[in-house]
Order: C-alpha cells, then sequence, then structure tokens
DNA sequence: AATATTCTTGAGCAATCGCTCAACACATCT
DNA sequence: AGATGTGTTGAGCGATTGCTCAAGAATATT
C-alpha cells in the first residue's frame, strides 16, 4: 500500500514526554523536540497534531506509569502501609540521574496551566486518578485490619499525597541529603502512626 | 534638574507581581506588562533593566511580604505553635478573590527555572530564608517549654514548610473545600501532637 | 525665557515562536 | 515495472518574542 513510518513513535513520546518534564511546557520548543525525537516539523504535526497535544499524551504516558508504578508498589506488598512508607523513605534519594526530573510533572504542568482551561482539568483528573490508587491502598490496609475500622481512606489518600506533592518539590532545591532522608522518614513515620488507634 | 517620573513604581511593581505569579515567568509576554504597566517598552527597560531582572524584583517582594507575614504571626502570637497552626488551618480557605493565586510564587517558579541557572539558586535563597522563619518560631515554642528540649527545630520547619508546599497545591487543584479543610486539620494536627513528648 | 537634564514614546529591530504544505522518497500493491 | 498511497522533508509562513533607540515631552535650574 505505502510507506512505512521509519520513526519509533514510542521513543519519540519518551523523547518528548523528559523535555516537557524537565523544562516545561512553555520553555520547551519546537526546535527542542525536533532534536531530540530526530522529527522533522512535519512529521511531528503528522504524527502529534499539534505540541499542547503531543504535551497531553506525555502528561498520559508520565501519569499511567506513575499510577502502575503505585499499583505495583501496594499490590505486591503484604502491608499495604508499609509500601506507602516505602514509597515516602524511597523521595530522600531521588536524584536527578535516574529520572529527568525530581519533580513531578503533574504538578509542574498544574501550576503551569492557565487557570480556567481544559488543560488544567486535564491535569486535575489525572492527579485524581492517583490519589484513588492511594486511597485504595488504605482501604486495602483497614480491610487486613491494619488500620482501624473508623479510618478514612481517601481523607487519608489526600493526606499523602499532600506529602508527596511537598517532598517531591524540596527535593528540586539543593538539600543537605541528610535532611532530606529525615524529613522524608518523619512524614513516612506519621503513616506509621496511623495504624494505632487514636491517641488523644 | 529634570523630568519627573510619572508612574508609581511600587504600584508597577505590584502589578507585574500579580502577573508572574498568576502566569507564570515564560506565560507572561512584555505585551502583557505594557498593558498591566500601562508602560510603554522603553520605560520598563529604563525601569527594570530586563525581563528577569523585573521577575527577580517581583520574587524579592513576594518573598519578603511571606516572610514579614509569617514573623508578624509569631512575633505576637502567645503560642508560636498555635499560631503556625493556624497557619494551616487558614490555608484551606485560600480563595484567587483575596490572593491572585493559590499557589506559591516562590514554588511556581521554582519548577519553571532551568535546573542549573542563577534563578533557581536565587529562588533557593529565599525559600531558605522563609524556612529560617518557621525555624525561630519552633525555636521560641521549645524556649517557652511548648516543645520538648530535645525538639530540633530545624527539622521541624522543614517539615512544616513541605506541608504548606503540599496544601498549596492541593489548593490549586479545585477540590472539595470541605476536604481541603479536613486535610488542613489533619496536617495542624500533627503540629499539634509535636507538644507532646514521644509516645511510641 | 532659555537651557539642561531626565522621562516617555512607539516604530521597529533581529530572533524565535508554532506551524503549513508542496515536493519528494519510499514501501506495498497490481 | 508501474501505479498508488503514505511518510518525510525543510523552506518559509505570519505572528510574536524580548528589546532598542532616536525623537519628542516635561520639569528643574539658571
Amino acid at each position: 500500500m505505502a510507506r512505512t513510518a521509519s520513526y519509533d513513535r514510542d521513543k519519540a513520546l519518551d523523547a518528548a514526554m523528559t523535555l516537557f518534564w524537565v523544562k516545561g511546557y512553555h520553555a520547551t520548543s519546537l526546535k527542542d523536540l525536533e532534536q531530540a525525537l530526530s522529527l522533522r516539523p512535519g512529521s511531528i504535526y503528522a504524527a502529534f497534531h499539534s505540541k499542547e497535544a503531543l504535551f497531553r499524551e506525555t502528561l498520559d504516558r508520565y501519569s499511567a506509569r506513575m499510577e502502575a508504578d503505585l499499583v505495583a508498589l501496594v499490590e505486591h506488598a503484604p502491608s499495604p502501609l508499609a509500601a506507602l512508607r516505602g514509597h515516602l523513605v524511597g523521595l530522600s534519594d531521588l536524584t536527578p540521574c535516574d529520572r529527568p526530573s525530581t519533580a513531578c510533572m503533574l504538578v509542574k504542568s498544574l501550576l503551569e496551566a492557565p487557570r480556567d482551561g481544559d488543560l488544567r482539568t486535564f491535569i486535575s483528573a489525572h492527579l485524581d486518578r492517583i490519589e484513588d490508587v492511594i486511597a485504595t491502598a488504605f482501604r486495602k490496609a483497614r480491610a487486613s485490619g491494619e488500620l482501624p475500622a473508623d479510618a478514612d481512606p481517601d481523607r487519608l489518600a489526600l493526606r499523602v499525597q499532600t506529602y508527596i506533592f511537598g517532598l517531591k518539590i524540596q527535593a528540586q532545591r539543593e538539600t543537605d541529603p541528610e535532611k532530606m532522608r529525615q524529613l522524608c522518614a518523619d512524614l513516612a513515620e506519621e503513616i506509621r502512626l496511623l495504624s494505632q488507634p487514636s491517641l488523644q
């Protein structure tokens, strides 16, 4: 029938995601993308329609991976609570080496997106889904008796997500690694205390 | 000697700050600034040298105000801890009505600034100073016996700052106000628990 | 009133922005 | 081999970017 595409759409998306993640949407130009994807503008627009559409697709990708990671973390863990704690503690040695950025791409994009735009809603929806994965972990913990019966999984999920937001921003500063480790430990400890019945 | 400036530098800076705060650095164009400051490009450059210099000056302004607010909050409060708690609880009804944005301008700018640039360092320094104000509050609380003698003010300050970062990001989503209130209350409660001696 | 000094103005600079499209290249079909 | 349809290319579109500067306007000094 016709010619076949000579580039790997998946790899192109990954490269674009990295670029947007590190530089942000506005600061990433099409010149940057052309270079990173090794594609000429025509091909980019044929494949992804527009800069914003490409950006959204990378957001989908980022969000899906983060979601999958969290699901995997909780699913195979004997204790969902311990898994969440481990996740928080793991944020202490976020280095720009293994991942493109220590920041959360969704948060970064949320702050960059115009107040009343579609994009904002789009990003919020992704954050909602991630929040829900955390809530599921807490529901599981409650069901297994790790949490008191009167614990509110949704409420706790929002709290842990807030911790993660804060931690990933702190990771963006060049904080003393030891202080960062303490901080993560402190917040992880908050989760541990939840498994005890109310003390006050 | 000569002609006097016809505009109010202070008001111009305020207008610029609002613009940068809401739209971010990159998304704010000089056309936007010209309109908001009611100044022609020549005057803007005579007064502020460049877009980035103007941006930095608005960051100084924002940071100084935030710092002053925190200092005032703690200074005149009978209990520094209660004051901090009040500040967290107050974040629950952040509406875009009274302030230009519910986000923290410093955090927003931190995420937007290039990884290894001067700007990043500049913003980090401001965040350090604010962190220090919070640490001072904890030092005060420890001195007055509100905190155990072995409490670490710097460590606690970093933690509270992380709470604030997280909360202000959550405020950017269109979360249910009631959930937001709960969240703020939960984090404020963490501070309250600090005044009790270690329980585990 | 004349002069000196500063401030304001806005047309317009070079560079870049996101993006288009006609021409060409290629793989698959008959 | 020729026809068909899709992918790739890159020059370059109009718009916008941050910014400059010569000319004019306004105030203080003489």
